[in-house]
DNA sequence: GCGACAG
DNA sequence: ATCTTGTCGC
């Protein structure tokens, strides 16, 4: 890469630039080597927004055992936050923490699901999208709301989905997860295409409404007694 | 000009 | 995202 990825203090217009080029660097086919761990990545605030606190889990992937996925590694790392919140650049402000956690783990996962989207965004990059490109990892977005796109109403059965669109592009896909509950947004980051994102997220679905990997980041990062 | 707007 | 208790429902 020599685009100036290492610019995570760009004025928003740069930014906004940047990520259109970057967005020409995803690859959409699948490229994924054969999965034995699975990393769920999330990133909060504390401190009324001073503080960016990434929380990765790495999960072991054993299709055959009774229970799929065990927890193997978690790692929780904080740094002072550089940028606010503006909808469209949220990786800016998201990955620096997130690059330091990976830098952290001993294990290195094939697939990386993140909290937020893959590219159902304006520009097409989305923090999962983004971060792909930065680890050069499989990555799936799965965002709890929507940022950007269009779709009809989903089934109320678990694993129905609808697509999400952009014009004539399909960006993503609103996946009922669970019955009942508030569909989940899901759209593919880096070398991954949609179908291979969505099977991916279906099989590490247990009862609950989101996949294993982000549903463990995210209770990681809620954890008030983290070292 | 008026809304919408991941975390 | 975060500030926050109890409470309704499967």
């Amino acid at each position: 890469m020599d685009a100036p990825l290492h610019e995570w203090n760009l004025a928003p217009k740069e930014a906004i630039a940047l990520q259109a080029l970057l967005a020409k660097r995803l690859e959409t086919v699948d490229r994924i080597e054969p999965v034995q761990h699975i990393a769920g990545v999330d990133i909060g605030f504390e401190a009324g927004g001073e503080i960016t606190r990434a929380a990765v889990v790495v999960l072991k992937w054993q299709p055959e055992a009774m229970q799929p996925l065990a927890l193997v590694e978690q790692v929780v790392h904080r740094k002072p936050t550089r940028i606010p919140y503006i909808p469209g650049l949220l990786s800016f402000r998201e990955i620096p923490a997130a690059l330091e956690a990976f830098a952290k783990l001993t294990i290195t996962p094939q697939l990386v699901m993140v909290d937020g989207q893959g590219i159902a965004h304006p520009r097409r990059l989305g923090v999962a999208a983004h971060l792909g490109l930065w680890l050069n990892l499989p990555t799936i977005g799965i965002a709890k709301s929507r940022l950007t796109g269009l779709h009809g109403k989903v089934g109320n059965t678990r694993g129905d989905w609808v697509p999400l669109t952009s014009g004539n592009d399909v960006i993503g896909a609103v996946l009922r997860s669970r019955a009942n509950v508030k569909p989940v947004f899901v759209s593919p980051g880096h070398r991954l295409t949609l179908e291979t994102s969505l099977d991916w997220v279906v099989r590490c679905l247990g009862r609950t409404k989101l996949p294993e990997p982000t549903r463990l980041a995210d209770r990681l990062a809620s954890r008030r007694d983290q070292k």
